[in-house]
DNA sequence: CGACGATATGGACACCGCGTCCGGTTGTCA
DNA sequence: TGACAACCGGACGCGGTGTCCATATCGTCG
């Protein structure tokens, strides 16, 4: 466990540390395993009212709490965010961390696809700051930028790729339908693609 | 030109060859020319209602002609699709043909991408048979579909990838905002990671 | 412990876009 | 020219979004 959840603390637009009311903290708890619950089921294009519906809960509630489909998106990627940046600060520190940059990828391209059609808007969010999601992925985005700078200086990937656009291309990737996950061999093609091909 | 414009003929989704009035024909063209304005002024999401609108059409008529969105971008689809399939017919031809797949592959993303949003629909609509556009793009899906086979025969393309996927890879990949065009370099990288590097 | 102010709630509301349907109109053919 | 078939277009119902405010609940302080 990285951390205790944030949702004592941080909602989904306003500033850092306000303290919230027992009842809103719970609301907000509930609702956020109810998304993942319902787009786990309906995919992240269900009806918010769903959500909130099963959360036991009013639209206006929801709303208060996410104003918006990407916060709540952002909300259910906090977590593998900071795996994800963790693993990327792992890799930094090792000896053949650069060379494991696909690994890394592999294991973005699994998170950002947990629930269907999550990873598009994932990517989307982390190519235009200020979305929730970029607010919130910051800390990932910035250790693997730190990583694929390292890759690039070592002669692993090509020179001519950000961060932002491999996390974006790779989030763009073609799903398979009934899975939601990356359709084979989508990712390997892109992988081999950010190579330096000597 | 390849050939007059099918309009007199070819409805949305009703088969061949059936004569139609004089009005309708006419209403069919209006309706086409304004999606293309609407789509490139506010993108392949516009309400339909305002391509009815400067159409001075009834929303019922568009609805007519064009049972879905899916329709519209078929039939805008059609002369550009016509285009690459002639051309894919020719590179069979050329004796460096295979080589300058990649060649091919820019083209049908110019095409695509003509229109803000079009090219996601594109690739998704090759992906499913039955769909307007698959139907549309049948013959020119045949055609890049011989010359991927050619092109995989001589050595040129990793040979675990269908014509489909290419098509719907490349129809998915990330646009400039700005442009809608495909930013740079996604389609450098996917071309990079389709070829066999020896 | 009781009451009061701050905060959260949730349902009602207005808006938008889609797709359908049918009464009226217009073209086409005999 | 008459009659029929095809077409037109606006009205309708549906579903989803996001906002707003009267009410209920919490937490604190006297």
């Amino acid at each position: 466990m990285i951390a205790d959840t944030a949702s004592g603390y941080t909602r989904g637009v306003t500033g850092p540390a306000k303290r919230r009311r027992a009842d809103a903290r719970r609301n907000y708890d509930v609702l956020l395993e109810a998304a993942k619950d319902v787009f786990a089921r309906l995919g992240t294009d269900a009806p918010l009212e769903v959500v909130a519906q099963e959360a036991g809960v009013g639209r206006g509630t929801l709303y208060r709490h996410f104003p918006s489909r990407e916060h709540v998106f952002a909300a259910i990627m906090r977590d593998s965010a900071d795996l994800l940046a963790a693993r990327a600060r792992e890799l930094l520190d090792a000896p053949d961390g650069a060379a494991r940059l696909p690994e890394w990828l592999r294991l973005y391209d699994r998170a950002a696809t947990e629930y269907p059609g999550l990873s598009g808007h994932v990517g989307n969010g982390l190519a235009d700051d200020g979305s929730p999601v970029a607010t919130t992925c910051a800390p990932m985005k910035a250790s693997f930028a730190a990583l694929l700078d390292r890759a690039r200086a070592e002669g692993h990937v090509r020179p001519d790729v950000t961060p932002t656009q491999v996390l974006t291309l790779v989030g763009a990737l073609p799903k398979d339908p009934a899975t939601g996950r990356t359709a084979e061999p989508y990712l390997d093609v892109v992988l081999e693609g950010l190579r330096i091909t000597t």
